[in-house]
DNA sequence: GCCCCAAACTTGTCAACGACTAGATACCGC
DNA sequence: GCGGTATCTAGTCGTTGACAAGTTTGGGGC
C-alpha cells in the first residue's frame, strides 16, 4: 500500500481483476466504480478515465469473457475434442469464470454494438458452431447444443439444480451433452 | 388521475404489473423504487411498505413468474400434450413475460430463501421434470430437457440467437425441443 | 353510530452512487 | 530538459435505496 504513486501502472488491467471479484461477491449488479476504485486505491473517477462509463467497464469485460472462451474452445478443438468436449469446455468456463458469464449475456448491462465485443462474440460462435458435426440438420442442431450447455451452465450458475447434483458441474455436464447426441 | 386518494386500494398489485412495465423497458437493473412509485402516483417511500425492500418486491416478481409458469405447464399437460409441448410451453411463457423470466432466475436481485418464493418454484419444477418420461436414464434426461430450453428462452430473450432465426420463437423452440428426443 | 387501533401512506433525511468538470501530476518523444 | 498529452485527483450535482417519524384512513368491537 506504500507504493501509491499518481500513475498506478496499469490501472486498467486492476480494476477488470478487481470487478471480477467483485461481481463473484455481490453480482454484476452490486458492482459500483467507486468500490472498485476503493479497492484498487486510486480516487473515485479514475476508472472513468479507461471505461467511458459503468457499461464500458463490463463492455470489456464482456469482451474479455468471450475472448477466453474462444481461446478454450480452440483449445479443446486442436486437442481433437470432439462435440461433448467442446460442451465440456463451455460448462467449465462458464463455471470457472462466473463473473465473466453473467456479463457476456446481459445486454442491458453492457454497451451490445461496441466493435471489441461483437468480434470477440463472433470468433467464438463461430468456433462454437463448427464444433457441431450434424449431418440431418446441421442448423437446428448448432442451436440445440449451444441452447443445451448454455442453459445447463445458466441453470448451474444460478443454483438451480444444484441441489440435486452437487457434483462437478462439468462430469454432469458432460452426461447431459451427451444425451443430445446419443444413439438408441 | 384526478382520483388520487389516501388509500390506493391495491397498491402492491399496481407497483408489481408497473415494474413488470417497467423492466420490460430498461431491465431489471433499470428499475427504480422511486420510478416505481412516480409511475403509480404514490410517494417515494410507499413501495416499502408493501415489500420490505427492492429486493423483496423482485422477490414477489419472481414468486408470481413461478406460479404463471406452473399455471401453464399443468394446462399443457391437461390438455395432453407431450414433454415437446410442454418445451415449447416454457419457451413462450419465457418469451412472453420476460420480466418475470429475468428475475425468476437471478438469485442476486431477490431473497431467494422467501417461503413463497421456493414453494412456487418447487411446484413448477415438479411440473417440469413430470413432464419428461424417459425409459433409459430419467434423471439425466429431466436436466437435459431442462437445460435445453432454459437455455434456448435465455439466448433467445438476450438477442443471442436472433439474428439468425428472427422467426416465431415458439416454433423454433420446438424444432429444438423436438432434436432432443429424435430417434434416428 | 362511534371510537380506537392497526394498516396504509407521506414527508424528511442520510449516505452512497454514477456522471461530469476542472485541475494536478508524471511519463515520453523530441 | 521541455512541452504536450495521457493519467489520475478533487469537487460537485442530481438521483437512488433505506430508514425514521409523523399523518391519514378503514374497519372491528362495543
Amino acid at each position: 500500500m506504500t507504493d501509491r504513486r499518481y500513475h498506478h501502472g496499469d490501472l486498467r488491467r486492476a480494476l477488470l481483476t478487481a470487478a471480477v471479484e467483485a461481481i463473484g461477491e455481490s453480482g454484476p449488479g452490486g458492482l459500483g466504480l467507486r468500490d472498485l476504485a476503493r479497492r484498487v486505491g486510486v480516487s473515485h473517477a479514475a476508472p472513468v478515465h479507461h471505461f467511458r462509463d459503468k457499461a464500458g467497464l463490463l463492455t470489456a469485460l464482456a469482451a474479455e469473457g468471450f475472448e477466453l472462451l474462444a481461446r478454450s474452445l480452440a483449445e479443446t478443438r486442436d486437442r481433437g475434442g470432439d462435440f461433448i468436449d467442446q460442451g465440456v469446455a463451455y460448462v467449465e468456463f462458464a463455471v470457472s469464470h462466473k463473473a465473466h458469464f453473467e456479463v457476456m449475456f446481459r445486454p442491458d448491462l453492457h454497451h451490445a454494438d461496441d466493435p471489441d465485443l461483437t468480434a470477440a462474440r463472433e470468433r467464438a460462435g463461430a468456433l462454437l458452431a463448427d464444433g457441431v458435426t450434424d449431418e440431418e440438420d446441421p442448423r437446428v442442431a448448432a442451436v440445440a447444443a449451444w441452447s443445451l450447455v448454455h442453459g445447463f451452465a445458466t441453470l448451474w450458475n444460478t443454483g438451480a439444480l444444484s441441489r440435486e447434483h452437487d457434483e462437478d458441474p462439468a462430469a454432469v455436464g458432460r452426461r447431459v451433452a451427451a444425451f443430445l447426441f446419443r444413439r438408441s
